[in-house]
DNA sequence: TATTGTTATACTCTATAACTATA
DNA sequence: TATAGTTATAGAGTATAACAATA
């Protein structure tokens, strides 16, 4: 029988080796992770102003200046004017960094089905159900001291 | 039915919020990420030469010089000579720094039972059962592209 | 010759604070 | 007054390369 801490231990060794081969793939990409973090939310997002993707990645604006100024010297992404705020500017995907974002989704659907293709659809839900609870816990546990 | 991309996004959920917490508690100690997983490395192998601890961190030896200067100065470590090799020093925790450890460790437990205390045997073993499987994938992956 | 750890240097991410332009 | 984003500054972690002392 698994024991807690048994389990918070395999939780840790994944947590700890997704992050490594997230940053193994941004350093074959020439990228680094804070980099290819922005640009999935951009992805996901569509274009939009600095502010709202600094509260997405959960990092300040300043941050933001810098990782979209990396990124627009790379090619990654442009900086265009706001329709009605001309205080802000809007971040946009350019033709290179849809390509990029397309190469991170078609690696994250490789990568599923490599850790978790070939295990039973029963195997599968337990797995599904056990991180559901864990992932609440976690929620709730984060939301308490934030 | 759990789909494949489902799973891995929970499994990057988790691994997201894990290091959340993990950041929290090192912040809360006025310490930081880096440093309270060199402490946990040193707690669990006792008394080593800087070199090793570089290896087992997966760091390189000059980032473990700043991270035990800087554990040196907060007191937590201590550098000593090495019995054999003179061009070596062995870092030691010392009482405040095994002090921190411990509420590591308690801590730690104190997570595991709030992760999946209340999760009944039998879905606990299906949650190690899949991690194990996600694991041993994770393994192989990395061990591929080194 | 090879290895241990350091100094020198540089880059990335991150934050806070002050400031500009605009709302 | 408040907000969007920038400049200025600082600190942490990381790396490579050159070097000293020792094996």
């Amino acid at each position: 029988m698994a024991h807690e801490r048994d389990i918070l231990d395999r939780l840790l060794a994944v947590a700890s080796l997704l992050t490594l081969d997230t940053a193994r793939f941004a350093l074959s990409e020439g990228m680094t992770e804070a980099r290819v973090h922005l640009l999935w939310e951009l992805h996901r997002s569509g274009p939009v102003a600095q502010r709202p993707l600094a509260t997405a990645l959960g990092v300040t604006p300043r941050t933001v200046t810098g990782l979209v100024d990396a990124l627009e010297a790379s090619g990654h992404v442009v900086r265009a004017a706001h329709p009605t705020d001309r205080r802000a500017s809007v971040v946009t995907l350019t033709s290179a960094g849809e390509a990029f974002a397309e190469r991170l989704v078609a690696m994250h659907a490789d990568l599923a089905t490599q850790l978790v293709g070939d295990l039973s659809p029963r195997r599968r839900d337990g797995l599904a159900t056990g991180l559901d609870h864990v992932l609440a816990r976690l929620h709730s546990l984060l939301q308490d001291q934030p």
